[in-house]
DNA sequence: TCGGCAATAATGTATAGACATAATTGAGCG
DNA sequence: CGCTCAATTATGTCTATACATTATTGCCGA
């Protein structure tokens, strides 16, 4: 395989500092010197450190060089599920029934709702995802009715708004929260559980830009369901 | 604020793509066309739609063009915490205790424990993280002496494991499983919680290339701990 | 009409040079 | 001794050009 010149030089420092070989702090030559060694323009080398530092492999500062980033937070990539997908993938059918759908204000001491809904009302639908008439999840989801007018022609009986959203509305900012809750009254109920049975509750804000688009809670069957997460090298995140 | 103009490019583009007005599947110019635009060298415009297809805006074909990338899944960055940094940051004591600190065999039925401890063997580390004298999570830990012999220096009495290896060791690759189960009564004796209460469980395994470095099973106090994950803009997350 | 081949249009890689920017270093002065 | 300022050095940006690569398009001939 040829790889490119800038690849090869980026690939082959990544390795050494991936192996330990350059630790972190220490300070990498300089883009002279990878020119001489490499035997091509500055540019090309310029390109490589420059992936690196994008990818948050290194740290480079004028007049002073380029350093091996301190690993800081270990972040990771979260896929965030389609249910709908994953349920079909497991060789399973899927249904979403629809339990409420109702067009309404946003609650008044709520700031929450206030700020979601700007100046129009809010589109609340509640549902349960099945797999093989097994529930799956219960979810309660809001809608800006300002952000997406056309989700008032949509029936969601059947199919999850959820994925509905992903493929029509595009969305800048999103902030998932996850923790393990104890299923109450009515959430084991929906799902045919015991009352306090564990559950993974996963609630989720979208925006664009500043508008609010959705805010979904969604209350797993402990037992049914993981969430994975995943880091691949920096090689692997850039790549498509 | 001056921005560099490849910078700029960018981000106007980015911001076509993120307001709906570029929609997914679009064609973009050509980089010609840009050039011609923004009154610039073409390697200026082939910077800016390089960091777009890095960050997998868009999608790029020799001679057919450059295209608008169709959002697949939803994957957000999931900050992994470090339990004592953010004690700490919530202004609360951090304390881990130790509780059983033991050099192993992989066990002979165990694949996972095989596989992880190479030809060497294991270190086994349990404890609880405590918040202000409060139990916040069970840790039980498997590393790998083949991977990390240093290791067996450390105490790790008062501090915690994850918190050593993230500053000493470097890893490629990490997979993270995210559940919501009862505590049985192991767990819930040490964790001071009633058997069956709602515990968030963490299951994570580092690489670095093709071998093991540890293998970590958390379980959190449900009602104590949550984790985030966000997505920021594209411009937020190549950033440093 | 269909298949294959050549022209073409787009991105991909690389170069050499110029100037901009920022931070460190060190020399000179009070 | 310590402060200031200028020289130095490394990265950051940009240009103009050249050639490579690859998929598409369309022409031409069987």
């Amino acid at each position: 395989m040829t790889l490119p010149l800038h690849e090869r030089i980026r690939s082959e420092i990544e390795a050494a500092i991936l192996s330990g070989a350059l630790r972190p702090g220490a300070r990498l030559p300089t883009e002279q010197a990878l020119q001489r060694d490499y035997g091509c323009a500055r540019m090309t080398v310029n390109k490589a450190l420059s992936a690196l530092a994008a990818a948050g492999l290194i740290d480079r500062r004028k007049r002073a060089g380029s350093f091996v980033a301190r690993p800081k937070v270990h972040s990771m990539v979260l896929d965030v599920p389609d249910l709908e997908q994953e349920v079909v993938q497991r060789g399973q059918r899927y249904r979403f029934e629809l339990a409420q759908r109702i067009v309404k204000p946003p609650g008044l001491g709520d700031a929450e709702e206030i700020q979601l809904a700007g100046s129009g009302d809010l589109l609340l639908i509640e549902g349960v995802h099945f797999a093989d008439d097994a529930p799956l999840a219960f979810e309660a989801r809001l809608i800006s009715l300002t952000a997406v007018p056309e989700i008032a022609e949509q029936a969601f009986d059947g199919a999850s708004p959820g994925a509905w959203l992903l493929r029509h509305v595009p969305w800048t900012e999103a902030e998932t929260r996850i923790a393990a809750v104890p299923a109450d009254r009515d959430i084991a109920a929906r799902l045919h559980l015991p009352p306090g049975s564990a559950c993974l509750f996963v609630e989720r804000r979208t925006w664009r830009g500043d508008e609010g688009i959705t805010l979904v809670r969604q209350h797993f069957v402990g037992s049914a369901y993981d969430l994975i997460a995943r880091f691949g090298s920096a090689r692997n995140m850039a790549g498509g």
